[in-house]
DNA sequence: GTGTTTCGCTACGGGTCGTAGCGTAACTTC
DNA sequence: GAAGTTACGCTACGACCCGTAGCGAAACAC
């Protein structure tokens, strides 16, 4: 029988500070090196522990790196409610982008994204860390505008109403992510007014 | 006086078919290996030429796989006309994810972009070699639309027509990219013509 | 105290990096 | 032809990082 918290019973526990400063040092040398340069000995001694100490938590430098991201996800779960769906877009998009001004979500994010190609166990690590928390913040503002009336209920096909949700994440999470990591130009207030608006009115069409 | 071909008038030529080998080799180890464990020591051996050869030609593991990629860039310049702005941008978006096809670009091109992050030069030459060639294919659909009628034409202010090209342009290229790496999931026919739609009622609608 | 796990430290073989030096091959110019 | 120039293949090299093993000491539960 497994217990609930599976290995922690008896002996020295892991150090939580080790843990965040291990973390915050991954990112400090990211920025710094960028994630090709980027070696676990130097990590290691930037947060004053043993290389070993590091092997033990970690199997290697995109697992680490992707925690070490994730981390700075944690925080925001949900939005308030700005009154409509052209603000709460804008809002999500302002989010969105608000991440990417961490230098080390910027220069990680991509190249964990880029090694999980070809590492299912990554792919799924990045999913549950950091991918679905962001989708989160697209269906609650599609809840809200359900029920403001400004797009139609669910459709009676599941299946549909996913496929949907999904378009329009992958169109606002990926529109700020190709403006900041390739056009290389800061999403400020006014794109973020003109991709809503041209999402809005999308929208307001798209079942008609 | 600089001549047009800078340095190459007397001397042993570099070889043509060195580089073609080269630069296949490099795509073959990114999608066997990965951007992560490629080494240039096994490009070398995969391309039958000398690590020494390597070195006199590109700086590092980032430009090579820059070029690497960049040359299946190289062919497609423009697209035929469908007929209407929509079915141009599903044109488009069908384009784009056909380059993602391949395994190489997949794995190489967030990689390449993720370096960029703290390397200009490095992000100069993946705008010149890449980005650039598919915006092309985006203000030549502008273009059209607006000689149908479909859009209004250039506004007068020359740095708002820019504006909203480049918004155009990260939707179209960030939802695709979005969809292919991070939702991990193919771009079919049915995806392409509901992002169509949704930009199409969008942009119809955005100059009122 | 005893038992258990983690910690820091040292050391190691294996691999890649990027460069240097050498002799040879290919091509241009005279 | 011969001389000059550049690219090539090959070998060797110090430097660095990888990932693991072994050790004694530290920090907990019992």
């Amino acid at each position: 029988m497994e217990p609930p918290t599976p290995h922690k019973r008896t002996g020295r526990p892991r150090s939580a500070e080790a843990d965040r400063a291990i973390l915050g040092a991954t990112r400090e040398a990211l920025v710094e090196l960028g994630w090709g340069k980027l070696t676990l000995s130097d990590v290691a001694a930037r947060a004053g522990v043993a290389k070993t100490t590091l092997y033990r938590r970690w199997a290697g430098k995109n697992e680490l790196v992707v925690d070490a991201i994730a981390a700075l996800f944690e925080e925001q779960l949900d939005l308030p409610d700005l009154g409509s769906l052209q603000a709460d877009i804008r809002g999500v998009v302002l989010r969105f982008a608000g991440l990417l001004d961490h230098p080390a979500i910027r220069t990680g994010l991509m190249a964990v994204v880029a090694e999980a190609t070809h590492d299912d166990a990554l792919r799924l690590r990045i999913r549950e860390a950091i991918v679905d928390r962001q989708k989160h913040l697209v269906l609650l503002g599609r809840a809200r505008a359900q029920s403001r009336g400004e797009i139609p209920p669910d459709d009676t096909d599941p299946a549909l109403t996913a496929r949907d949700a999904d378009l329009i994440f992958d169109v606002i999470a990926g529109s700020v992510v190709h403006r900041v990591m390739v056009s290389a130009t800061p999403v400020d207030d006014d794109w973020a007014d003109r991709l809503a608006l041209l999402l809005v009115l999308g929208l307001s069409g798209v079942r008609r």
